[in-house]
DNA sequence: GGTTAGCACTCTTCTTTTTTTAGTGCTAAC
DNA sequence: GTTAGCACTAAAAAAAGAAGAGTGCTAACC
């Protein structure tokens, strides 16, 4: 109980067994099957299991059973016991296909490397991307329909571009609204797209008010447009929900029910939404991971053209870590264009 | 065997109660619960139950069972049988509610009645909407990126947008992209949609291969700028997916992962797709679904603004099928905007 | 002192048996 | 044509038994 025992290096070896052996198996695992693997008996093997049990890192189903790894058990895996591997020559064909095709656009490239994720893992995967502050704006044009409808088309120097439809009140004036939009293009082109909007409201906003009688529901429409830029533009793109629901320790309807509503339930972009601190890749196991106490996921930050976000794989707690965080790096680095290729 | 057996009222009656109590209890129904409705004894029906089974509409799992409705009696049901009653309060309650929020687009109103039809009936509803040929083009823009990169920007009369990246090789000249798109704006604007890329090749085309020496490379930019246009405008939306995981006839991890699937796999678009001949409405039992034989498939057709497409609900084949036809019904007609409101 | 063989014990899982229950088909009487 | 009565069936639920995997502990071993 109170022993303060220490973590030698047969413990961690022995962890480290364990957890291997049951991310392949899904099965408890016994003092016996480990005999060949820590070059001694099950009875000493058994010892020591007595002894990570007692330190929070495997526990067992009930008496008699093998024993599984505790949340704490992965926790101390990743953190201290795993040693990412270099990429498998069939994981890096697959993505170097993918990268050698180079008229994918930067987002086409992500989603793509998702399903290929998925593909490999069999776990599911989630990108929220978002138009990165560092889009200046290009162009904003006016297109006139009838009845008193236009567009607003908004476009960045990196190539983003999104419309917003709008109904003009009776009185409201097209010709108007259309100098506005030259007036914008000519004064704030080259703005980054999250100032935009201030410099609406403190540089534009006083001069048409001198010009248009009206300027309020012109400035609102432009302030709309924009705002609408920022807020629309978090796409979000999910690969291989099924995968998840597939994976063998989800063997009851319960389980599976209950991922699939969360899978589907949009409240799930928050959980991918952040990566706390300022680290790059992160992993959550269990609680920690804010969408269900029997998975983990892993996040990594990537940054690219005009988009940025994160790449969150959910899989199962036993989850091939070393793989997975190999994989994420190999890719994302691509993406980010840092191999020099 | 051979006996020619006629469908009398009261045969038609036992059908239907033998249907409506499944699709509410799904238990195999037995001759004793239907005593009070049909005002006979249970010997009598189950006489009557002999003959139906005779004629297919009805089957058993076992030889003691009670009877549960096959295909043929579902089919039956909805051909013979049911009444599309009308709404009940509070279902025309929620309906209104959204068609009174005159902001919505078209297709956001779609998409938003998918969500609160999910929700009501706890199906799965699915919408395929392409932007009908009555779209009819408005303009088309070329923004000028950094390094030779430009945007395409396609707008149609009834204000759906779509844009495109392009990279130009090296000696190709923006200055007569952005000519042809002029020209464009003067020839073809009011060019039905998908006669844009003929009119483009033939009245276009001979006409900018005398001007520009590079007119290929240029005469492809807007073509792919059009065909991209028409092939990427065919939206999807699901909603209530893991409702039809919920429904309690899936009780066993197999069928739950099978539908999953499913309903992840992009080709289930295909499934949605068309319905076959012209009729407004059709409904399609187990089989006949094309999905998943444990499914029924509803597809309604509808038109609405520049939008047009198939709105499907796919549900149990104990579907509350009276409900959903009229749901589906109401709804259309308020869409396509022919309640005169 | 750490390591190991041996063994009783525990819990799960699989198989078999028994009981209960819902509902049928058929016969004979109304 | 309708109904009561009854033997019969199959499933589902509960109970009982057998097999297996793996543990903890003790005592002997190096």
């Amino acid at each position: 109980m109170g022993d303060k025992v220490i973590m030698d290096d047969r413990k961690k070896a022995l962890l480290k067994e364990i957890i291997e052996t049951y991310v392949k198996t899904v099965r408890p695992v016994g003092s016996n099957s480990l005999c060949k693997k820590l070059k001694c008996s099950s009875a000493t093997i058994r010892n020591e299991m007595v002894a990570l049990e007692n330190m929070g890192y495997i526990e067992k189903n009930h008496i008699s059973s093998g024993r599984i790894p505790s949340e704490a058990g992965y926790k101390y895996y990743v953190e201290h016991l795993m040693q990412p591997k270099d990429l498998t020559g069939e994981d890096m064909l697959k993505l170097q296909t993918i990268f050698n095709n180079n008229e994918l656009e930067v987002s086409d490239a992500v989603t793509k490397c998702l399903e290929i994720i998925s593909d490999l893992t069999n776990y599911t995967s989630v990108v929220l991307g978002k138009n990165s502050n560092d889009n200046l704006l290009k162009q904003v044009n006016i297109i006139n329909l009838d009845n008193n409808k236009i567009i607003a088309v908004v476009c960045t120097d990196k190539g983003i571009v999104e419309n917003k439809q709008f109904t003009l009140p009776e009185n409201t004036n097209i010709e108007e609204v259309i100098k506005t939009s030259e007036m914008i293009n000519k004064m704030l082109i080259g703005t980054p797209i999250n100032m935009v909007s201030e410099k609406l409201e403190f540089e534009v906003k006083p001069i048409i008010a001198k010009k248009i009688k009206d300027y309020n529901t012109v400035y609102n429409i432009f302030y709309d447009a924009f705002h609408d830029f920022l807020v629309h533009n978090t796409n979000i793109h999910v690969s291989g929900r099924v995968n998840l629901l597939k994976e063998p320790e989800y063997d009851n309807t319960e389980d599976i029910k209950r991922i699939a509503s969360k899978l589907e339930d949009e409240s799930f972009q928050d959980m991918v939404s952040k990566i706390d601190g300022n680290e790059e890749l992160k992993i959550y196991i269990g609680e920690e991971s804010n969408f269900d106490e029997n998975v983990t996921v892993i996040k990594r930050k990537y940054k690219s053209g005009g988009e940025e976000g994160t790449i969150a794989i959910i899989g199962p707690k036993r989850m091939e870590y070393e793989r997975v965080v190999s994989l994420l790096n190999y890719m994302v680095d691509k993406i980010e264009g840092k191999d020099g290729k």
